[in-house]
DNA sequence: GATGAATGAGTTTTCATTCAT
DNA sequence: TATGAATGAAAACTCATTCAT
């Protein structure tokens, strides 16, 4: 099985939604986020990208923003679906964190709307009022592995918030600049040092 | 001299600027940027916030969005400016690495409004056109250190992307924790063992 | 058939078009360029006068420029179609030269709001980019019967341009004294006298 | 002496006025108005092409429109001033008459400016309170030769209104058209046939 | 459920006029 | 006189939301 049959299963979901009006509604909101931004998206886009009349999108959302919020959730219960299946409770902590970390990067290469969708949604403050406590959501199977690679001695005992900060942060850094072709992520030889570089950071040396 | 009062001199000549009304609206759109967001930025607020007329703006900018440019320019050269600082030619690579994190972090920590702007004005794509190839400007004094490391073999011959993206995508997250109250920078310990994780990742082992 | 029924069933076009929201705006503006003209005429006014809202307008035309050379278009072509009907292609050339002229006059003495709005425009230069070209598409009726009446050796061989300026040029005039009351068109010996004066300009003697 | 020469001693009276403040700005006002017109034409643009402050306009003229009614009667004046001086109380009548129509072409053809402005002034109603009974001011000479052509039975006994109408509809299009290039009036024999036909158009047969 | 014309409050931007210097 | 920065009311235009069909 190669990687992508493997991820697609995983990933497409919102893709093999049923082609309703309220998912073909929410995947135009995810592609329009990507190609225009928040800042330009309207109901007038929405609405044409979706293939439907300008009302009915308040039939099934009260307004503009719920489709945000609700994009949000459907988005992150994907990634984090997809990291999840990478964790192994048992096995070589590295190994699960290469895979995690992996899982995560294959992820959003395959999906660049959503990594588009979570960076826009994150980076803006007080965006939406629901926006605020839910930052660090992503983090949440990196979390895991982390605490247990702790216990077994194998990762550093430092505040997770810095363990969190070098993978979290480095590894949508990393996906920003695949996108920005100032790296190439699809070279198998270079998500290993990423990951390995990663290691180094949260190991005990 | 405390940090303090050491880095107030370098960050703060946005606010030591002559009063006027241009500076007035600069500071107003900065202070806006981090309260409201970009999102819900507008004329009205700005020249309330910058105690102009509606009319005023025009005198200075050309149209809303250029404000915002400009405003990325003067910060970013800040941003520059205070790392390169802390950039030493000769002396351990070591110790210049973690001077320039401490620079850089020092510096965001003082001015919240400035790393809130940068946050969003990256990670909101086609919001202005200009947007699109500046991504990364704030690396340009990091990236030096980083290749003077590798000539000297102290930091690994991995690709650039991936050294960036460690200490700029973990840095920047390490800040969003520390305002979310996920962890405190003030801690100089906590400091610390975040630049010494990120100096393993790089270093050659 | 008196003169008034027979032009009216002509005229009235844009008076009979479906009274939808679009007429409404057409209609209005028609009638404000008259009353107020163009450099008074605003958004404002334009709304409130077809009763509809503001924004309204802009499913109906892009701009507001656009509606006024929309209107043009409609104007000239009333007219045109009003004048045309007019010309026989058998007759004495010196009747339907009358006749044109009539049908001119009454067209523009039962459309004030016409004549006003086709003075304004035609003399407001840059006003509408697409103006530039089209200063003279009223006269095509005319031009027509006057290359016959040149044929048939019974209008001077003289330039187009001098006969089109006496023909369309003095009745422009006449109708702007008739409304400013200067002398009233509504007397057919008056009409008659200056029909005549008009022939003998361009007629061979 | 060419005919040039012989009217721009009248007509350059705008041109020679003394370069103080004031007269630069009706000479901005009587360019702008040509080039971009009443439509387009703002302070701003008034303020640049005359050399001068913003405020220095309100030194001069109470309001925007003041301008361009002083100008209009200046404009007149000048033109007035050229046709009377084609005006001979003794002589042919049909030499006065067609001389007369020479001064008025030769005047707009040497002042486009001018034929410009009063064009666009006389067919915007309106736009400013007071053009309205000012309208045919123009025709004051040639009105005042026309009542001396009916006396001598030379000049048909009708409506004066048709005659002026004849005379001054007919010349105005003439120039535009002109100035359309749709006919030359550099030419003297083209002229020479316009004043024929106009001649025969007023003159009794 | 689905539509899309209509709304009108809100947005950005313009510009005639003022006034401290 | 002369300036030109500053004003703020008004302009053109946008757009999330509603509602009759």
């Amino acid at each position: 099985m190669n990687e992508r049959s493997f991820f697609s299963e995983i990933f497409l979901c919102l893709s093999f939604m049923p082609t309703d009006k309220k998912t073909a509604i929410l995947k135009s909101v995810l592609h329009l986020v990507n190609s225009v931004g928040f800042y330009h998206l309207n109901m007038k886009m929405i609405a044409a990208e979706a293939g439907v009349a300008a009302g009915t999108f308040y039939l099934y959302f009260k307004k503009k923003e719920d489709v945000i919020n609700e994009l949000y959730n459907l988005v992150v219960d994907e990634f984090n679906q997809a990291v999840l299946n990478a964790y192994q409770d048992d096995g070589d902590i590295k190994v699960i964190f290469t895979q995690m970390l992996e899982a995560a990067i294959q992820f959003y290469l395959q999906q660049k709307n959503y990594f588009s969708f979570i960076e826009q949604y994150t980076y803006a403050p007080f965006l939406f009022k629901e926006n605020q406590e839910q930052n660090f959501v992503l983090l949440l199977p990196i979390y895991k592995m982390m605490r247990k690679g702790k216990k077994l001695r194998l990762i550093k005992d430092i505040p997770d918030a810095i363990l969190l900060s070098i993978i979290h942060g480095s590894m949508n850094t990393m996906i920003k600049m695949h996108y920005a072709k100032k790296v190439s992520l699809n070279n198998a030889a270079t998500r290993k040092k990423f990951y390995q570089a990663c290691w180094e950071a949260v190991a005990v040396s």
